[in-house]
RNA sequence: GCGGAUGUGGUGAAAUGGCAGACACGUAAGUUUCAGACGCUUAUACUGUAAAAGGUGUGCAGGUUCAAGUCCUGUCGUCCGCACCA
């Protein structure tokens, strides 16, 4: 068969006589099934593209042999940092090199042959789509999810422009190297932090990988403590979170971050210039550097001084960056008899350390990190921590100087962009009625913008895009200059694919309740924190609004891995490591190639690229082709069903029930290697001199089927060949029998003290007695245990059987 | 650093606590062929042996168990994420 010519042959036909589509009256036996749809960013598909969206069109296949209405929808996540960078340099439009991408992709997928709904397809980068990005943005406003705060972007002075994190390469501008500094702008946030609690109890109800589950977990890190505050001299007072409260009587300083407001207010006039000093060089280091325990603690002295609420001692102020003002309240009471941290930096500092916790097992050594008994704790004292962290707090309540708090690491979503390429945030600025929302959708991108970086916003610098009147007075105003995180139009996506072409609404409640929650949701285990968190925030605070009837938007997750260069590395342009699907494809075929990515990785986790195996899987398919047309060709027939047939026969249903467990569970590496077990079955059983034709065209028929979701083209062609009506994809995916797996016989492992002695064939269902007395006569069986009193005996059916002596 | 994974032949990889290495690639020998390609047969963890028998083997060190790649403790290496890449 010419693998390659068969494929464009089919891929008309099935187009032609709609040999699948979704049936939109059938939403019974639906079964959503989606891959995180893709960046446009380089013009062609790369093999990672090819290993999400031709493997999990197996599994989509799969479904449909099981009798499932698979709904396929295919789409592009279109805006984005990399085509505006792209233009910056060459000057080519970012919608124009997007446009020209997405279209080559579409073509490239159509040919892959997959199941796509391209009725529902999608381009984020679209008015049709980003204006209901906008609505999203405007239902979230009004229902007090999206506010206005200060916060630091990364800022390159020279290049005058906002740098991604990815762009800052050790503290400097990938772009000039210069020195890139954080600069305060006032932002757009959305207030994800008010689902926290439920974003962290549904997850019980997901059936997610458990490592993506604990990051989401961890991510937004639930810490339950108090918030306790403390006065300085002058009157004026702060807070600190902690969540030892209990360990407060050994509070010896307290730290603020270098980053709040508090820090030039209190600072002594000696000080000054080494605050000063030290506040500008921790901006420059990142989170990440900043909490690292291997760095060493820095901090300096304001010179001021805070009163610790509960025992009124005197502290003294420091500034220290390994505290963080985005977490808790930037401020944090030190006790370097109970903190690790603390300990190291008292040491250095030469600051007090006092012990108020015991070890119960008297250990004295410092620090001492865990639950214990208080001491020098006035009433608290022989308390325990766990109690004791609880009534401080409560204490000091009463004061008001204090109380309960629950934390959560994770912070509100920062939506604002400085940038071009991106859904614009539907604001207007009036100055007489201030910020207003405008709900005038779409506000359209133009496509005539100056985007070369010099500090503005480039929208700001676009007169006929800026410049409008206020929706509520109609006077002349101004519009909100920064766009949208490219992750807000993917919070929502899967949403509109269903009712991808309502131009009156974002989707219907009705339909949508009806086609969600996705079934299966397949992509890439790097979104495990961000994306997946956000469309779940989404989805809840839609739902709230009345727009929607769940709670969640995926229940089942798969995580494909990832494939690497040859050397290990990741895949990439500077590293030279790349390798195209393409010459693969040409030379043997889609069918092949996804056959092979199938074969060759284990799904979930991926590798390094290797095509040692190619040739191996052409070899296969030829080799499934020459069986299947064989036990349809002539030979000399009878009607017996012997050893032969029923060995070929559970070969067979060996094979139905593990492909089908391997298709469900991704697991599409075993699957193929128990379909070349049942290809071998067939070439033993081609030895015969007669054969049933009956078992054995079946047998071949029902490697056809089974092998469909992998090979679609290959096997429909097959399908064909061997004189069968309709297309493959429309059968029924074979049924298993377990009585064809029963045997008569089993080969049974002996073993002695756990040492294997002897394999002997048994008959199965004997009883455990006499099952030992059989075994018992055999003659390697007795010279083994040579005569010795046997003191236990265990057995595992049909496997094996120990003797203790 | 924190969080999450992961470690098995020459290679990709299999193994509900029950014969480690299924299924392939590669390699070697044989067979078919005028020849090559294709196909077919056999072997292929290490060590040992004439051949067997035996011994050793799942990063490393311990532990639990009749039995550990699998469970537990510790340790080392590698990979991924860390909030403006998507």
């Amino acid at each position: 068969m010419d693998k390659i010519a068969i494929e464009q042959k089919w891929n008309q036909l099935w187009k032609e006589q709609k040999a699948y589509s979704f049936d939109r009256n059938n939403v019974k036996d639906k079964d959503y099934v989606l891959e995180m749809f893709s960046y446009p960013s380089g013009a062609k598909l790369h093999i990672g593209h090819w290993y999400n969206y031709s493997l999990s069109d197996s599994y989509a296949r799969y479904r449909v042999l099981k009798g499932k209405n698979v709904y396929q929808p295919m789409g592009f996540d279109a805006f984005g940092l990399p085509a505006e960078n792209y233009a910056i340099k060459t000057g080519i439009h970012p919608q124009d090199s997007t446009l020209k991408n997405i279209a080559v992709m579409e073509k490239q997928l159509q040919d892959m042959g997959a199941l796509f709904d391209w009725d529902s397809e999608i381009k984020t980068c679209m008015p049709d789509y980003y204006k209901w990005t906008q609505w999203m943005f405007c239902q979230l406003y009004k229902n007090g999810l999206a506010y206005r705060k200060k916060a630091p972007v990364n800022w390159c002075d020279s290049c005058q422009t906002v740098l991604a994190n990815e762009q800052v390469i050790d503290g400097k501008c990938e772009r000039c190297g210069h020195e890139v500094v954080k600069k305060d702008l006032t932002q757009w946030f959305f207030k994800i932090t008010q689902y926290a609690e439920e974003l962290l109890n549904d997850l019980d109800k997901l059936d997610w990988p458990e490592k993506t589950v604990a990051m989401q977990r961890n991510w937004i890190g639930k810490s339950v403590g108090g918030e306790i505050e403390f006065t300085l001299e002058s009157g004026k007072a702060f807070r600190v979170f902690t969540t030892r409260a209990d360990t407060l009587y050994g509070c010896t300083y307290v730290i603020l971050a270098p980053e709040h407001p508090l820090v030039d207010e209190i600072t002594t006039a000696e000080n000054k210039e080494k605050v000063a000093l030290y506040k500008e060089q921790s901006l420059k280091s990142s989170e990440i550097e900043r909490l690292s325990t291997a760095k060493e603690k820095t901090g300096v002295f304001t010179g001021a001084y805070a009163i610790n609420p509960v025992n009124g001692e005197k502290v003294q102020v420091w500034v220290g960056d390994y505290v963080l003002y985005s977490y808790g309240t930037g401020a944090v009471m030190a006790v370097p008899a109970h903190d690790e941290r603390d300990f190291i930096f008292a040491q250095k500092h030469g600051l007090e350390i006092k012990r108020v916790v015991c070890d119960p097992n008297g250990n004295e050594e410092l620090p001492f990190c865990q639950y214990g008994t208080l001491i020098n704790s006035q009433e608290f004292d022989g308390m325990d921590s766990a109690t004791a962290r609880v009534e401080i707090v409560k204490k000091l309540e009463t004061q008001q100087k204090g109380e309960l708090k629950t934390n959560y690491r994770l912070r509100d979503w920062l939506v604002s962009r400085q940038r071009y390429w991106g859904a614009p945030i539907p604001i207007v600025y009036c100055p007489d009625c201030g910020t207003v929302l405008d709900e005038r959708l779409p506000v359209e991108l133009p496509y005539n913008v100056n985007f070369t970086p010099d500090g503005e916003s480039p929208l700001k610098k676009c007169e006929e895009f800026i410049n409008t009147t206020c929706p509520k007075c109609g006077k002349p105003a101004k519009r909100e200059a920064d766009t949208m995180d490219t992750f807000v139009c993917s919070s929502w996506y899967f949403l509109r694919y269903p009712d991808a072409n309502n131009d009156k609404e974002p989707f219907s409640t009705e339909w949508i309740d009806k086609m969600l929650p996705v079934d299966k949701y397949i992509g890439g285990a790097e979104h495990a924190c961000m994306h997946l968190l956000y469309a779940r925030f989404f989805t809840k605070a839609l739902r709230d609004m009345g727009y929607l009837h769940f709670d969640e938007p995926f229940l089942s997750l798969v995580h494909q891995g990832t494939i690497l260069g040859p050397d290990g590395n990741k895949m990439s342009k500077s590293l030279g490591n790349t390798v195209s699907p393409d010459e693969y494809i040409s030379k043997y075929g889609s069918d092949v190639f996804r056959t092979y990515l199938a074969f060759g990785f284990k799904y979930i986790e991926g590798g390094p690229w290797s095509d040692d195996g190619v040739v191996g899987i052409n070899k296969w398919l030829d080799r499934v082709e020459r069986q299947v047309q064989l036990a349809f060709g002539d030979y000399p027939t009878t009607q017996e069903n012997g050893k032969a047939e029923q060995d070929l026969n559970r070969v067979l249903h060996n094979t139905i029930t593990h492909v089908d467990e391997d298709y469900a569970s991704f697991s599409f590496n075993t699957a193929v290697a128990r379909m070349m077990e049942l290809t071998n079955a067939l070439a033993k059983y081609e030895g015969q001199a007669t054969k049933n034709r009956e078992v054995y065209t079946n047998v071949a028929k029902q490697l056809v089927i089974l092998l469909c979701p992998l090979a679609p083209h290959f096997t429909e062609e097959l399908w064909h060949q061997i004189g069968q009506e309709g297309f493959v994809i429309r059968q029924k995916f074979p049924k298993f029998d377990e009585n064809a797996l029963k045997v008569q016989q089993v080969e049974l492992l002996v073993q002695v003290n756990s040492r294997p002695k002897a394999r002997i064939q048994v008959a199965t269902g004997l009883s455990n007695e006499d099952l030992q007395k059989t075994v018992l006569c055999d003659e390697k069986v007795q010279e083994a245990l040579n005569g010795a009193p046997i003191k236990k005996v265990i057995v595992v059916p049909n496997k094996l059987i120990n003797f203790i002596i």
